[in-house]
DNA sequence: GTCTATAATAAGATAGAC
DNA sequence: GTCTATCTTATTATAGAC
């Protein structure tokens, strides 16, 4: 979708904040007016219903968090740069957008069909990089015993579980463990080595 | 809270299964009522308001899920006998529990002060097992020399990331990965193999 | 395009009979 | 304890002036 208006990306912007912070069922037409310093009428002026308005959000951050990740890796690398690098990339992601994962997650569960198909419209077949791609490649790295034997699916899932996680579960680890800081820049590059080091020494052959 | 009435009983099932599906904001106290075969009014009797019934299930998920398999783990094994009991005993009750986890993550995240003090009174100091006995555990294997050294906090982290991603991104996972089948029980067999792998061969000396 | 005022509906909670 | 009917408030959405 184009964003012609000023008016449409103010809107735009704060529905991400509200949607991102309450979910779709939490949030509040009249609080997301009230954070793009306008009234409730505009926001049916330009999206119409708040579920158009919903949709809108939820595909661009799919994309911020999910899409243009894998399109900008490089699968040329071997496994061990391969992962260094994806695991910085992403978890550099997540921390410039540390509540849209845990809302994707929560929203593709309640989604249902809706939020499947726009899942699905976004990796298509004909991208270069996807989810998929990358199982590929390890898979091709254990024939060519570059890593030792394991499941692929298993290894994408566990890779991304324990970025994402991170995330997805900083409040909660926040009330278990007070003593670490999730804001300090410091505790985000020991993570990125930590869960380096764990994958690379669990799947060197 | 003790539980009296069949009535109570029922309600307190129905509610369960409501708001793990739908959150605390998705769901309706009409919905609830339905599902306990029942009307609304005995709802608000029973419970008086939404929020408090909400509460008393947000509880005990908590103590389901989080508590009761810290405190049933054996803290005098070795850590590869030790990770392979927690990773075992702990995907087998998110199994159990399939929505439980991706529910406690997202309200706890919505729940603020609230939700906090909720887990703060369920993981006292005087524990026996909690999150900080594990990390302890961890960190005086490191001392010991029988597990490489790294970052007990975030090894702990890792771990659960990897159990409670495949649950918590299931819908996702379905979606970008059809082939892959929650509901059959080798899955989760494999699934704790394939953790299990990467974490010993990832920490061993 | 933007606003105020208001309609229409959804949802939590309660009154009062049985 | 349990029900039906109803109140009250919250929330989405629209009408109509400017």
């Amino acid at each position: 979708m184009e964003l012609s208006s000023e008016t449409e990306i103010k809107i735009l912007e704060a529905a991400t904040t509200i949607f991102l912070e309450k979910g779709k069922d939490g949030a509040r037409m009249e609080e997301i007016a009230k954070e793009a310093e306008i009234n409730q009428a505009l926001l049916h002026y330009y999206f119409r219903s708040k579920d158009r308005l919903y949709k809108e959000v939820f595909n661009r951050e799919v994309k911020n968090v999910l899409l243009d990740l894998f399109t900008s890796l490089d699968l040329q690398k071997n496994m061990h740069d391969f992962f260094e690098s994806f695991i910085s990339q992403y978890m550099d992601r997540l921390f410039q957008h540390p509540k849209t994962a845990g809302f994707i997650l929560w929203e593709i569960r309640q989604g249902g069909e809706t939020a499947a198909e726009l899942l699905q419209d976004l990796f298509t077949p004909a991208s270069t990089a996807s989810p998929r791609t990358v199982v590929e490649k390890i898979k091709k790295a254990v024939e060519d015993k570059e890593i030792r034997t394991l499941d692929p699916h298993h290894l994408m899932m566990s890779v991304i579980g324990m970025c994402v996680f991170t995330f997805v579960a900083r409040p909660m680890i926040s009330v278990i463990f007070p003593e670490i800081d999730f804001s300090d820049s410091s505790f985000i590059d020991r993570r990125k080595t930590e869960i380096f080091n764990l994958i690379w020494n669990g799947i060197k052959p």
